[in-house]
DNA sequence: TTGACAAATGATTGCGCAATCATTTAGCAA
DNA sequence: TTGCTAAATGATTGCGCAATCATTTGTCAA
């Protein structure tokens, strides 16, 4: 009562192993009737297809490696949503592993996902090691790196600009006449450098800088951490009049603790959160966001594996911006200025 | 320039190849000395062992089977995170499913993923199909139920009650005063309709049962779901004087709605969440909601299927309950009642 | 009818490893 | 020393499949 084989099927539908095969792998370079009998046969043995030794026999899995720096974040968990709506319709199925915005374990992943010979890579950031690099170069398949933009990916890239997108945003804030906008940055992964150092060129460039406007922390973003920033924000720089924040359960926390502390929003105090994760918009007042295409990025990330595997070149464009919309909303919209 | 294989790295150290496979896997019956000579040919070619091959030779795999219904509902994410964390130090890997809620789909998934001869399987939930129940009964590996409780898992189930902490919930609103208590249900999935199960059985002991007291929509929750739900609920029950929510986003937009409307929380309505996401805790009021073990819920999960391929016995206890906690905050506490 | 060629099918082989069984070496009591 | 046992190491085999090459069958023009 073993689970049957190739060789079991063949035998049932009267064929050899190999067509069987052949009939699931290239069906067109099989006839119809053999097709149809092996179908049968498939059907009534229940056969199911060993992937360890396909694996083993061809070289290549279709397995394939999604790395992301979190799974509580849900940036990642949108584009995973993505990756696997694309997905789930074909043969391959997806690995994660969680680098936990480490990229000396990220390292230790990557080698370990290479030794799958994997279908395809999907990878967070611009930021590996050299090392993770090479390996990456190396291994024979689509690599897509994601949530980022570069002229130099390992394969292709898609994703937007993190610089752009806060640049965008504290323009946005200057023109409706905030000075003292602060920056507040968790994790301080390289994204959220990239982020702050878009605010920084549009502070510089209007001659608002100012090294005590930044408010960082390694832990990761939340409501919480937000609200508490705030206050030690507004103790440290009394004349803040808006924030720009890394992430939007920091905008949301920081929303929270001006009701609180009744500040007005936006009239005193102006807040923009980034990647638009959905209670920004429902807040009293809704929190102008960033809106950044996860799901969108996991979806063509996806693809462009599954079209490079089924022998499409690859393409003269390999950097994809998706671009991002800044979602105006009442949090900095201060009526008579701008 | 190919990759090493044990073959080669035997030659480079002197010995056999199935030496160095021994000494990889089963390391106290290889001598010291030749441990280290293989540990020194390993490094020096870059050995990365097939897991493809091994899965082949050996009939089993190194990947843990991990089946949700979602990705982005962040109850799944922080199971998964668990279950990751518990499982990066070890040689398994995580391969991942989205179910969709859908069970003929999650049947179709265990499909191929028993055909991987899995290290193990966890699944959310105890309403799989028969064909389902029948497949995980069958694997040759450990099985996690996880996020339900019940008598009769497929092997063990990690989780809490769903009915009880609804119930739990529940008579706290009636014991502060709260008496046309609604259930807001999104998505409408077992584990809801068990805390719908739980609301029901206390709002009828309590004589309080009202079928249009159930407001109930198949889409996803979020916090803008919330703010829809109780405009409708209001027009419908005006004299509601408070909501148990079956996610803490639903309630999020609840207490949102509340603030737009001027209704006064806790003092005329009353608000309950539901898996303490973190985000209830830091609004203005902060909202009452249930702890859910989810974290932990992963973790044992994924220590369990560990301890079993290590050779532990099945435990006598198969159903593990590691409850929940009612976290009671000022939205449901009324001065001066309960 | 024949011959040439394409389409369809089959036989053989090896992927890299672990299971199994066989052999050698080490340790030690008598 | 001998003889015995346990520990350490090795040789052989096959897991299920796909790559490669070989063979058969079908098709059609001359």
């Amino acid at each position: 009562m073993k689970r049957p084989t190739l060789i079991d099927v063949g035998r049932e539908a009267g064929v050899s192993a190999i067509t069987v095969s052949r009939a699931l792998r290239e069906p067109e370079k099989v006839s119809k009737a053999l097709r149809d009998r092996i179908s049968k046969a498939i059907d009534k043995l229940g056969y199911v297809p060993n992937p360890a030794a396909a694996s083993l026999a061809s070289n290549r899995s279709s397995i394939i490696a999604v790395l992301v720096p979190s799974f509580s974040n849900n940036v990642f968990s949108d584009v995973l949503s993505g990756t696997n709506a694309v997905l789930e319709k074909t043969g391959y199925s997806i690995q994660i592993a969680n680098t936990g915005y480490n990229p000396i374990a990220e390292e230790g992943m990557i080698r370990k996902f290479v030794s799958l010979s994997p279908a395809g890579v999907i990878i967070a950031g611009v930021d590996q090691t050299a090392a993770s690099r090479k390996m990456l170069k190396d291994v024979d398949c689509p690599v897509v790196q994601i949530m980022d933009i570069t002229d130099d990916p390992v394969d292709v890239i898609v994703g937007f600009s993190n610089f752009d997108a806060a640049a965008t945003s504290v323009e946005h804030m200057v023109a409706q006449g905030y000075r003292r906008i602060a920056f507040v940055g968790t994790r301080m992964d390289p994204r959220t450098q990239q982020r702050m150092a878009g605010y920084e060129a549009v502070m510089r460039k209007h001659q608002l800088y100012d090294a005590s406007l930044f408010i960082t922390t390694p832990q990761k973003s939340s409501v919480e951490i937000g609200r508490h920033l705030l206050a030690g924000l507004l103790d440290k720089v009394p004349d803040c009049d808006g924030v720009f924040c890394n992430n939007d359960d920091v905008a949301v926390g920081i929303a929270l603790e001006c009701q609180r502390r009744n500040l007005a929003v936006p009239e005193a105090f102006g807040i923009c959160g980034f990647n638009d994760l959905g209670t920004t918009s429902q807040m009293n007042p809704a929190i102008t966001s960033v809106y950044t295409p996860r799901v969108e990025i996991g979806e063509r990330a996806a693809q462009y594996i599954i079209d490079r595997n089924a022998g499409h070149p690859k393409p003269e464009v390999r950097n994809i911006d998706l671009g991002f919309t800044l979602k105006v909303r009442a949090s900095t919209l201060r009526t008579g200025t701008g």
